[in-house]
RNA sequence: GGGCGAUUAGUGUAGCUUGGAUAUCACCUUGGAUUUCUAAUCCGAGAACACGGGUUCGAAUCCUGUAUCGCCCA
């Protein structure tokens, strides 16, 4: 409603100064109506109803009658003055596209190369697409961006598994250690294939040390830029990731660039940062000869203060390569947005202090809650997960057997690919439509729903305005809307869609795409609403005005499907 | 021990930034429409702001304490 706002504001405070309202205290109070049917924006009048030295109800009535405002009315409804945006106005917003904006480079997932894509990682892969895609809908030239952990000490057990341990081992140590090595579809994708050396290795080093010995000197190495090592690294985990980019691909989910974190060792710029840490303020110098920056004066709180930036030997560390990480993006775009699990809120903090300390501007930072398993955390490392792999099977099985019985009429074929779209676009709906700050329970039942609020219904909607165009035909629609007299759930779909612009981009700066999943269901069921009052084509005849409505809507529908990753097919 | 976040009908959720009208949308339970321009539809009813204190004309929203859950800090 910001557009809105923001044409009616000059407006209102010419009202207010004619009515005798001193300050701008209530421009904040103008705000969407928590009554739809009230109007689009509402005004609380309670706070003049002292200054003017009447009940809020005049207050309203006064500030009402003194408003002259052209894309709409303004009347008095008890002591709010509410205000409805006319169609007219409505109408040129719908034809309004987005304007090109600025860059940004979105940097998501990143997860470690060690297995399998999980139902735990998948909500930073999701909301981070779904930040991209809303971001590139509303006009933003966006990089999408995965930070390889290519050097850390999970692809270096990695490594060490695949180098030194044979097949049955693996066998042996996963039946010993309890961990399922159930065959499934995908045993053959190499990111599955691996993850059991990566599981073995773990369970191995719990009793014997010839592991933590082995991994933390190829590790160690990694962090000299060791060119063999690096390559032998890269050689474990590429396989592995390129098992995940599958997946994330099924998912409709795509990169523009990927960052290896060793890039910053191989070219100095590690090195050039930690010298310039040692003459910030905060700098500090354990016994041990590590490097710290002290954050207590920064508001850090907790046991240790302290933020490490160089061990003892001279190395860096992760965090350190992270700080190299944002000034490289710096140089790529102008603003930069990250997407991360609560678990990094403390260290994007501290690198936000150190990257202060380096005169670096900060990332924006979205994070979001945790996924858990009914019955605990998730890990790769213990087997305890749900693999993407399985579960988008297991959402396209469940699709397939509701599209066979709506309709038998199509071919095997057609069915699965329907089952497909609505199996993938309803596992990430599910996600992207709940607050990143809420932790999710993953449950079979609520990953697989076709019903509730879901993008199969969304796509529903979009699917019929597609057969509605085909069996229309050939229709001449440069007679344009003609928006007089429109009223009922007609009207209602040209205020949802005309507000679509605004609500992405209320959705972007308010890092809440789910809001924007919300609107794109309140507009399906506005089309739904449509479609059963306005017969588009009826004995046979097509009524172009319903015709550019439902083409309209299909269009919407359609972009706003793209935006949060649901797939919009054209039949189902 | 400390820090951060969460808690809304039987279930899942929105609203909290900026206090204001009957707390959103669904599942569910229940009553109905419609047999279609694809019913994965539409219309109606039922049921909720964790608990205690405070601020305010007014609190789901702000402050504070408690409980529970999650994450983090050597």
């Amino acid at each position: 409603m910001q557009v809105l706002i923001d044409e009616v504001l000059p407006s209102l405070e010419l009202a207010m100064a004619d009515v005798g309202v001193k300050g701008d205290f209530w421009k904040k109070m103008l705000s969407r109506s928590k009554e739809a049917s009230q109007g689009d924006l509402a005004l609380p009048c309670f706070p003049f109803a002292k200054q003017l030295g009447c009940s809020p109800d005049e207050a309203a009535t006064q500030i009402a009658n003194a408003l002259q405002i052209d894309v709409g009315e303004a009347v008095a409804v008890g002591p709010y003055v509410n205000i409805r945006a006319s169609m007219d106005w409505l109408t040129v917003q719908l034809s309004k596209e987005p304007e090109t904006k600025e860059s940004i480079l979105i940097e998501h997932t990143s997860a470690n190369p060690n297995g399998p894509f999980h139902v735990g990682r998948a909500r930073n892969a999701v909301l981070g697409d779904t930040f991209v895609r809303m971001y590139r809908a509303a006009g933003y030239d966006v990089t999408a961006e995965y930070y390889v952990d290519d050097m850390g000490k999970q692809v270096g057990i990695l490594c060490w598994a695949l180098e030194n341990l044979e097949e049955e081992q693996v066998q042996q140590l996963l039946i010993d250690g309890e961990i399922p090595i159930e065959k499934s579809p995908h045993s053959s994708k190499d990111d599955h294939a691996r993850v059991l050396w990566y599981q073995a290795a773990n369970l191995l080093k719990s009793k014997d040390p010839v592991v933590d010995s082995g991994v933390t000197e190829l590790v160690q190495k990694s962090e000299e830029a060791d060119e063999d090592i690096l390559n032998r690294f890269e050689a474990a985990y590429q396989p592995v990731l390129d098992g995940m980019l599958e997946t994330l691909g099924r998912m409709g989910i795509a990169f523009d660039s990927f960052t290896k974190e060793s890039k910053f060792i191989v070219d100095g710029s590690v090195e050039i940062l930690m010298d310039q840490l040692q003459s910030s303020q905060l700098h500090g110098v354990a016994e041990n000869g590590a490097h710290y920056l002290e954050l207590e004066s920064k508001g850090v709180k907790g046991k240790s203060t302290q933020f490490f930036y160089r061990r003892g030997d001279g190395s860096s560390l992760y965090a350190t390569r992270d700080l190299a990480y944002h000034q490289y993006k710096w140089t790529r775009s102008g603003r930069l947005l990250n997407i991360l699990g609560e678990d990094h809120k403390l260290q994007s903090k501290q690198v936000g202090i150190a990257l202060d300390e380096l005169n670096t501007q900060n990332p924006e930072v979205v994070f979001y809650a945790f996924t858990k398993l009914a019955d605990g955390k998730m890990s790769t490392r213990r087997g305890n997960v749900v693999y993407m792999d399985d579960l988008l099977d297991e959402a396209r099985s469940r699709a397939l057997e509701t599209v066979r019985d709506a309709r038998p009429d199509l071919p095997e074929e057609k069915l699965l690919e329907i089952a497909e779209a609505v199996g993938v676009s309803a596992t990430r709906f599910n996600i992207a439509r709940i607050s990143p700050e809420k932790g999710i329970t993953f449950r079979w039942s609520d990953a697989l729903s076709l019903e509730a609020d879901s993008a199969p219904f969304i796509m529903y909607s979009h699917a019929r305005s597609c057969s509605i165009r085909r069996k229309a035909g050939e229709v001449d629609l440069s007679v344009g809307l003609n928006v007089a007299g429109l009223s009922g759930s007609a009207a209602d779909l040209v205020r949802r869609m005309a507000y679509m612009n605004d609500e992405l981009q209320t959705a972007i700066d308010s890092n809440a795409p789910h809001n924007f999943c919300a609107w794109l269901s309140s507009l399906a069921v506005d089309y739904n609403r449509f479609y059963r009052d306005n017969y588009v084509i009826e004995d046979g005849v097509v009524n172009v005005q319903n015709l550019i409505l439902s083409e309209l809507a299909r269009e919407h529908l359609r972009r706003g499907c793209e935006a949060v990753g649901i797939i919009p097919i054209e039949e189902m």
